[in-house]
DNA sequence: TCTGGGGTCCTAGGACCC
DNA sequence: TCTGGGGTCCTAGGACCC
């Protein structure tokens, strides 16, 4: 019988500034997203305080009131950290699935004392990461992230660890858990459930499959036998490909005439492109957008178009091309422009690249010249290097980061000195010098 | 001054083919 | 007078996740 566990950071990205500046701790901390646009990240503290995922110019006044800390969030730092915690889990268990920066499952069947190796787990990247961990652990995913809920949430479980494997406390956790706050279940679905009077994840798992297969769909359905701990959903050992690489970002500022977007739209582009690269893929297609502010009463316009390539490419300067007679075909003058993006589809390994013989470069150029290009750009950050329709002053549309701790410290530090003193800092624990 | 960014999967419906 | 039926592929949109 299979026995998963997901392990879970605490506010992450709060703990990882307060790794950084640990006078942080014990204080209310909130991470914004980019742009400063919106918390993302809040500590304990500052969720006592009523501190939701708040769009932070409304809130405004209640951090000053309550002299909450803020952070820009500076993801070069988490990505590092992350790196490490996954590394210590993977310890744990070779079967692991990294799901995002700050969580994974762990696969932990046939480890006898569950609770012990969860204790474990925890006191092991607290001590060598210095983030605290939740851990949930069950017989299927769903159970797991439902066990890792309650760790979190409640006083009564010790040390952040819930182990629901043949526990009495089962059904009482079920329970205790609304439909909306089962991992699968999103808000329009308890909406919908809660008119069939399924209030509880206990509800959820007691429902007809049949009837929910037939009323919702099969996810839905899938989640609920899992609840009642049929195992549906496996790990994803191996990171699938992509099948889409994006970038996207709100303005600094409204944006209204052409010659701007073109310096977004080739900047969007050479980091989607980027991005692509790192994960050695090529793309047979491009979308771009553009989007007005919603939030605000005037004219609203949200174009989008793909565009296809002739053959699949990972060369910045075809997509930036592409991605330029995208932005002409649904650029319209009299608008104000607050986000736009390029998104790269019809993913493909860049190895299995057909070469056309319409190709006119030079192919073993042009990969010395991406070469070139990302080994730069990694080392002295995004940007170091880039085309001329990128742009070359700091422009007005460039994103707000008002909060980065590197400010906050001493102004001084660039996020990649930030990152490098992260590893430093990482190097004279123990168990990294034992890796 | 001002409201995130980046993904996945499933389904319904239209286009197209035989 | 009358306008099939079944299959596949693609796309847009809706749902979800962090």
């Amino acid at each position: 019988m299979p026995v998963f566990s997901i392990v879970d950071c605490n506010s992450f990205f709060v703990s990882c500034e307060r790794l950084l500046n640990p006078s942080l701790k014990g204080k209310p901390v909130i991470v914004l997203s980019n742009n400063d646009g919106m918390v993302v990240a809040r500590s304990n503290e500052a969720k006592a305080l009523g501190i939701q995922w708040d769009a932070y110019h409304l809130i405004k006044d209640k951090i000053r009131y309550y002299d909450i800390q803020v952070y820009s969030s500076n993801y070069p730092l988490y990505s590092e950290i992350s790196g490490r915690v996954m590394a210590i889990l993977k310890q744990f268990a070779p079967r692991m699935e990294v799901y995002s920066c700050d969580e994974a499952f762990l696969d932990l069947t046939g480890i006898e004392n569950l609770d012990t190796y969860g204790q474990l787990i925890r006191e092991t990247v607290l001590q060598h990461c210095g983030i605290p961990v939740s851990v949930g652990i069950a017989k299927t995913k769903t159970l797991a992230k439902l066990a890792n809920r309650i760790a979190k949430k409640s006083p009564k479980v010790k040390n952040g660890v819930l182990n629901l494997v043949d526990s009495h406390y089962l059904d009482d956790a079920l329970k205790r858990v609304e439909a909306k706050d089962v991992w699968g279940v999103g808000r329009r679905w308890a909406e919908r459930l809660r008119g069939h009077s399924i209030l509880t994840a206990y509800d959820l798992a007691h429902a007809d499959p049949k009837w929910l297969l037939k009323t919702f769909n099969v996810v839905l359905t899938r989640t609920a036998l899992e609840l009642r701990g049929q195992f549906c959903l496996s790990l994803q050992l191996d990171p699938p490909l992509s099948k889409s690489i994006m970038h996207s970002m709100s303005f600094g500022k409204l944006v209204e005439d052409y010659a701007s977007l073109r310096q977004v739209i080739s900047t969007y582009a050479a980091e989607s492109s980027a991005k692509m690269r790192r994960e050695q893929l090529a793309c047979g297609s491009v979308h771009v957008f553009l989007q007005t502010n919603r939030f605000i009463q005037e004219p609203q316009y949200f174009p989008g178009i793909t565009l296809p390539l002739p053959y699949p490419t990972d060369h910045a300067a075809e997509i930036i091309q592409i991605a330029l007679s995208a932005l002409d075909a649904i650029f319209q003058d009299g608008y104000r422009y607050n986000k736009g993006g390029v998104m790269l589809g019809q993913l493909i390994p860049a190895s299995e690249r057909q070469t056309s013989l319409l190709d006119s470069y030079n192919r073993d150029k042009v990969v010395g010249l991406m070469q070139a290009l990302d080994g730069i750009n990694r080392q002295f950050g995004p940007g170091t290097l880039r085309y001329g329709s990128q742009g070359f002053r700091k422009a007005a549309w460039q994103m707000r980061q008002n909060h980065l701790s590197s400010q906050n410290n001493q102004g001084l530090m660039t996020e990649h000195q930030q990152v490098k003193r992260i590893c430093e800092l990482g190097q004279s624990t123990a168990l990294i010098r034992a890796l």
